[in-house]
DNA sequence: CTGAAAGCGCTTACAG
DNA sequence: CTGAAAGCGCTTACAG
């Protein structure tokens, strides 16, 4: 059995209010008998059972992540996992903890969430992605637990608390940098095109060229996830003759990456040949060789918004819709050139 | 207010212990009395309080995980998703809960435990990492916090719970299988030696050449945790002449994937020129072009084992240091070929 | 400025 | 087979 409040009490002579109102350093207890009171805390060693604080608070301090379920999709993972730092750095700070749920199937995956949200063990979400007939989310919504996304919503899109950027802009900004540097067949290739994020940095795409007076071509466009000898098939057709695309707007630094060494399979360097720009601005970029150009979302400001402003719905039991957009950035470096 | 033991009870027309008893499936009560409660609880949507249950039951069935202090190493993410993954889908099955430790430094690591740990919120840790003089891991051994580790333990080895696979021999093998296929000049690439896992494939890598009656050339050991361009000037020893390494052992399926790549820039193709076996089996093996032979370490079980006996040793009370290798085993696929 | 008492939502001897 | 009561470790009106 550990030290607990009424051990401190009596060793210090005083009666558990004391104790707990000085471990909350409220204003109507004396110095003189806080300091008393914390040097006896200190002498015995004592921690406050949190899960008691929760009981009679009603609240847990602990926010759930809840991750996608997984479709062995790799790419993702070291996103994910920098988001859950971040998640956990910014809940820290709060002193908030924060559990995970995760799932290999759908229904695994609302069965924990149930379980957590029901059983009073957290006091929200964060939901790490955005699908579209979701039932994770849907139930979320209907139950009024309070949760935030990272990234845009499908539904319900004015009655939820996220925090985003704006991946429209940030495609085309992507793309209009390689237009800028004269390039005019640019490609775009993405992971899963039927995921929020992925589709709005196409939509941008498609936006620069269109208004660049370009045609779009929807041969341009390649999702990765395709079965193996489709992908290979279009990547053939891509680059597999003298009319090449000189631009790839790769939806992932680690697609770019890939994309990388896809084209030397077909005597193309990079940016001698083609230039290639990612998205994430995460350590593959610094270490790829050549060093990519990338756009930096900001991912540390994403995780640390979306948590600060999750707990002051949560404290201020107020459920007003904030969505909060930040800012990207293009970060050159050396995979791009002028044509 | 959510609905409460109180609430049902009211309802059934019993007292909050028989709704208690039913909530256990006690054999004590009456069949009879357990349906009609049942049928209240669903009637109001009753859901135990979990929080109220740990208080009493002095346990939160909630396990911490514990992520390494990030170094920024990119490589290793998708490895610590897919073990939180792991673990969080066997606590799932074993009605646990998960949180995660993180911190960007020791300190705060430490302290991010130590909340947890002293402020009840957890029954115990599973350490994702193993690593010398680390505080965290010397904090839960001196006080007696239950606790399980995944990989081998630099201390206390003897008094200690962990699952691991004999990285020894996984290195060794590993080795062995390339020089079956005649190759004679085997290089070994591995990401921050310093760490347990590492050291102990490239320790098995060396008895392998030791016993083929290879010497063993330093040359040959590269980390390429080293600075950027310290790195690249290995590599150009390595490769940049006729007499290049046929064979390699990548401590990891990313780094094979790497290695494929920087081949390139020396004209070497992977199997014709080179051969490369990668470690865990990712599925960066499977996707990889030419695919990866890899040694296969049953990481799933990997972690369901490791949650399974800290569960076991935290209900039991007792603190049997039991250790758990698991086995390993070769994959074959395209990236090796006999010289 | 401090204490006695009630209560958060459960569980579990103890009686019956 | 079931209930009344005490208790898990805290917090917070309410008195003084």
């Amino acid at each position: 059995m550990a030290v607990t409040i009424k051990d401190v009490a009596k060793k210090a002579g005083v009666a558990t209010s004391t104790v707990s109102r000085t471990l909350q350093d409220s204003p109507s207890i004396s110095e003189k008998t806080k300091q008393n009171v914390r040097k006896v805390m200190d002498e015995i060693g004592y921690r406050p059972n949190l899960t008691a604080r929760g009981l009679v608070n009603q609240t847990t301090q602990t926010i759930g992540v809840i991750l996608p379920v997984s479709q062995g999709e790799a790419f993702h993972n070291t996103f994910f996992l920098s988001m859950l730092r971040g998640i956990s750095k910014a809940c820290n700070e709060k002193k908030h903890m924060v559990s995970i749920a995760s799932g290999t199937t759908e229904a695994e995956l609302l069965d924990s969430v149930q379980t957590m949200a029901e059983g009073g063990r957290v006091d929200g979400f964060i939901v790490l992605y955005s699908r579209k007939d979701d039932a994770v989310i849907e139930y979320l919504y209907q139950e009024q637990v309070p949760f935030a996304m990272i990234g845009k919503p499908y539904k319900y899109e004015n009655a939820m608390l996220y925090v985003d950027n704006d991946n429209v802009v940030a495609g085309k900004d992507a793309a209009n940098y390689l237009l800028q540097l004269g390039h005019e067949k640019i490609a775009f290739i993405g992971e899963d095109t039927k995921q929020m994020v992925i589709r709005e940095r196409l939509k941008g795409y498609t936006q620069a060229l269109e208004e660049a007076g370009l045609e779009m071509n929807p041969e341009m466009v390649v999702d990765i996830t395709l079965p193996e000898a489709d992908y290979r098939e279009k990547m053939r057709q891509l680059f597999d003759h003298d009319d090449f695309p000189t631009g790839i707007v790769a939806s992932d630094d680690l697609i770019a990456l890939n994309m990388i060494y896809v084209l030397s399979d077909y005597g193309l360097k990079v940016p001698a040949d083609v230039s290639i720009i990612g998205f994430n601005n995460s350590i593959f970029a610094e270490k790829a060789q050549p060093e990519l150009t990338s756009i930096d979302l900001h991912t540390d400001s994403l995780t640390s918004q979306t948590v600060y402003q999750l707990i002051q719905r949560i404290e201020a039991k107020q459920s007003l819709a904030v969505k909060m957009i930040l800012p990207h950035q293009i970060i050159e470096r050396q995979s791009c050139r002028r044509k």
